[in-house]
DNA sequence: CATCGGACCTGTTAGC
DNA sequence: TGCTAACAGGTCCGAT
């Protein structure tokens, strides 16, 4: 499900409801996430204020004097606010009790998520490597060419590194491909630095763009209002395997690049 | 180092 | 209608 815009849009939803609430408890029903959810999260989030609510990345970091829990949403991950009679659902797996009477609920049905704790000083390893966020302004063609100098696996492969740029998975890589005119399966260092400039602004562009329409919802990802994100409709070559691409006709391809699909117009894309 | 494949899970869908 | 296989938005880890 959760992307870039798909993580900051969920960080958007819950912020306001969580800033400045007192934590009273962390209920996890299942621990048994990517990792087990250590003690230290509750240890570090019972009786202080959440003071703001963060993205990293693909993580959100719930933020407090003492440290910050680490939420990562995995593949199938959501949060919700909710009143505390809401009934329970299936893969509801941890919820923290406000001081309000609200809470914030954790459903993740293939568990490859994870709540973790990072004391205040600290930078937990999983957020130690990772590379520029995709609006910093380093993050630019001259940076992506320069590290993809020697690289010869797929571009798509290396846009979607988290140590390259972080936030963009399969889907905003398709796209980000097709609005730049590169071939995902080309040779991240056969990339021109003029193709890499066009590369880093569509990435800009279309994250910024999938943020303000709420994300894409393709079958079940929800914004924390329960409202569904509109990017889906905007997408021009992901999930379109057949379909005529938008600006030339030609049907799009889909290969198959590692483990994932990818999807891309041959004519338009090289 | 970079690259590749496997692993972790459950739910939905395509195909027979 | 029912069974099975393939596939799904992520990313860590170990082998090469």
């Amino acid at each position: 499900m959760p992307e870039l815009p798909e993580v900051e849009t969920t960080r958007r939803g819950i912020e306001p409801h969580l800033a400045g609430r007192i934590v009273r408890r962390l209920l996890v029903r299942e621990p048994r996430l990517r990792w087990p959810v250590p003690d230290a999260v509750a240890d570090g989030l019972i009786d202080l204020p959440v003071e703001r609510v963060r993205r990293r990345a693909k993580y959100l970091l719930l933020d407090n004097p003492r440290g910050s829990a680490i939420v990562h949403l995995g593949m199938s991950g959501s949060l919700r606010v909710l009143d505390v009679d809401v009934p329970l659902k299936a893969h509801d797996h941890w919820d923290l009790l406000l001081d309000d009477g609200r809470l914030l609920r954790y459903n993740d049905p293939r568990r490859f998520g994870c709540l973790l704790w990072q004391p205040a000083p600290e930078v937990h390893p999983l957020l130690a490597q990772l590379g520029p966020e995709p609006f910093d302004s380093g993050f630019d063609g001259g940076y992506l060419y320069a590290r993809a100098h020697g690289r010869s696996g797929p571009v798509k492969h290396f846009l979607m590194d988290q140590a390259i740029v972080v936030g963009v998975g399969n889907i905003y890589a398709a796209e980000a491909l097709f609005r730049a005119g590169i071939d995902p399966r080309r040779a991240a260092g056969r990339v021109s630095r003029a193709r890499f400039e066009a590369l880093a602004q569509a990435v800009k562009a279309i994250l910024g763009h999938a943020i303000e329409r709420g994300g894409t919802t393709l079958r079940d990802f929800l914004r924390p209002d329960g409202e569904p994100g509109y990017f889906e409709q905007e997408l021009q070559v992901y999930g379109r395997a057949g379909e005529p691409c938008r600006v030339c006709g030609t049907p799009v391809a889909s290969v198959r690049l590692g483990q994932r699909s990818s999807f891309y117009c041959r004519k338009c894309q090289r």
